[in-house]
DNA sequence: CACAGGATTTACCACGTTGTAATCCCCGTC
DNA sequence: GACGGGGATTACAACGTGGTAAATCCTGTG
């Protein structure tokens, strides 16, 4: 450090022009240089190229932006980024839109709808060129008339094939019944639903339907004190659910978790309250988060495949930027149950 | 939907002027309105707003750009936002962005040199006013000398005082004596280091030090066999080394992981062992994450305050953006040991 | 030496926005 | 009824870039 770089001097960008001027060519040529145009003299190539390197000229982004109409950016809506399946989701995505050269910004709705509302609609202000969307509390019908101006991919429960936007499905009714008819499948009969909210709260609607859908197809019935209402989908919450759960009902003999999270809470309190996992209670969650893997017992769950869903999400993006008449297209992301210690199995 | 939303139409975003020409008033004007300029009339004001509203008009983030030289944009970097650690910053750091009325974008390096290099020279993301980088291989040689027409404020461990950016510091070292001098304290002896990679992983070097300060403190000697290498801070590559450790090293009584996720791992490889998590090995981690209030037992750690590191960095970029001649800045990030029921205190 | 024809370079403009500096309008006052 | 004064509105310009089309240069040919 022999400079003690002085921060100050306001040093305004080099631009094209500055470059120009300093070459003696037009900024045209300047831009033809930098952009690799095939008709360039050699020689005027290689004085241009001086000249950038010398004065430092970098392209301003902004100024490509402005003339090509693209941000080059996407931008992910997700609830809140800090839970482990988002976080997740959002390193996929990340990983996935540097490999097409898209930078990547994040929003957080913390699952309010107004929040989601503004993020739909890409205000206060249009930056990306295209919307990567996980909504939570906002009804199907606003969703269906995204704004024109802007790519959106869905990701989440939905209507299927009515949806008039390019969807990546999860068919959360599917994965709930498959976790719980493994539940039922080994004996339990008291099967807790841990994750209930409100009708609002999509995701919630699904998983719960699909319990239900697999204690009718195993001829039991439904247990309204099996269903404890959840504030959020935290660990923490999940133990005070589960913890009053227990209380109420000392004879459930399984929980299913809506999601990992809360199934970690549940089998601490089902520690704390003494019931063994999986001989007392069998647990299992959603989602197939990484701590689930070094629990004790380890945590059985449906696994749903994060990476196919950045991957599709973007795809979908990238395809509808490219030919925004595309009909709207639908995928559907694979689950599969992923048995490990806390099911009993 | 009696529309069927024809797909199609790749229509050109709405513009200011195609507001002001449907407002029949100058661009200027809407442009007065949607800024909340008060010498507009109410009538005005209240017609364009109409007409912004029918027409689904959004502020191009771009246009605004090139007119004022800022994009609004924040770029956060750190190795993968999928770790519990970055994804819990990440996500306080886009609350404190948005509260700013910024946008946050997100690039992750892998901790890979070269992604590093990409990040700290603004590429690709050139546009964002900002950048908030937390390096893990980058010799600090390099990060001297930030790219002037950004800001940039480091998280992490760094030489201090000395470096000629704004800094959100960790205290490494400190964080890690103050575990290893509580499982002294307690007793331990033989206290085994969880994730030394190589010289380049600054936090790794960090902590190993403060590793040996404590040991150092208490008179007990290096012992090369209680440090094993790790190839990744995952809770798998914990679990894996641990497994080794305890093969290779029977004697063990206290595991200080670099982290919470390699803590996780251990504690899952302890169980697997036989060894009883605190009786006959204590284990403490760094960072505090979610998950380890769960585990059993439950995980004792460092916590490092990560709202404040989010709020802190966000306050020096900005105010580092309002006035460039500012003084390199350096705040320290609080930390403090949370004890719970790994340790066996 | 005029000329065709390709290589090279450039003038012009638009992309969307907003600060600056007018201009315009309306009302009250003398 | 002219005038002052302030509220409301607008013309203009510029931010940096690159597509389009036109201009200019060069070389070989007849």
């Amino acid at each position: 450090m022999t400079t003690p770089h002085v921060a100050g001097a306001p040093r305004r960008p080099v631009t094209i022009r500055d470059v120009a001027a300093a070459a003696d060519v037009s900024p045209k040529t300047v831009s033809n240089v930098v952009n690799a145009y095939v008709h360039v003299h050699p020689d005027t190539r290689r004085r241009v190229q001086e000249v950038i390197d010398a004065l430092g000229y970098r392209p301003s982004a902004v100024g490509r932006q402005l003339r090509s109409g693209r941000t080059g950016m996407v931008a992910l809506a997700v609830p809140t980024i800090a839970a482990p399946y988002f976080a997740d989701l959002a390193a996929h995505v990340a990983v996935r839109a540097r490999e097409r050269g898209l930078v990547l910004a994040v929003e957080q709705t913390d699952g309010q709808l107004e929040r989601e509302r503004e993020v739909a609609e890409g205000r206060p202000v249009r930056f990306a060129d295209g919307l990567i969307f996980s909504p939570l509390e906002m009804p199907e019908a606003e969703l269906t008339a995204p704004h024109p101006d802007t790519a959106l991919v869905l990701i989440g429960e939905h209507a299927g094939e009515a949806v008039p936007v390019d969807t990546v499905g999860i068919d959360s009714t599917g994965v709930a019944r498959l976790a719980v008819e493994h539940l039922l499948a080994a004996g339990r009969t008291r099967v807790a639903f841990l994750g209930w909210k409100d009708i609002t709260h999509n995701t919630a609607r699904q998983r719960l339907e699909g319990y239900r859908a697999a204690l009718d197809a195993a001829g039991l019935p439904h247990d309204a004190g099996l269903v404890p209402h959840v504030a959020d989908w935290t660990p923490q919450d999940g133990l005070d659910a589960t913890a009053a759960l227990l209380r109420a009902r000392p004879d459930v003999d399984a929980v299913f978790a809506a999601d990992d999270q809360m199934a970690l809470g549940a089998m601490a309190a089902l520690r704390a309250a003494g019931r063994r996992v999986p001989d007392d209670v069998a647990v299992v969650g959603v989602d197939d988060v990484p701590a689930g893997r070094y629990t004790s017992p380890s945590l059985s769950t449906v696994a749903i495949d994060r990476a196919f869903i950045a991957e599709q999400a973007l795809a979908l993006l990238v395809s509808r930027l490219e030919d925004p008449s595309l009909p709207p297209r639908h995928v559907q992301t694979p689950y599969r149950l992923v048995v490990r210690e806390s099911c009993g199995s």
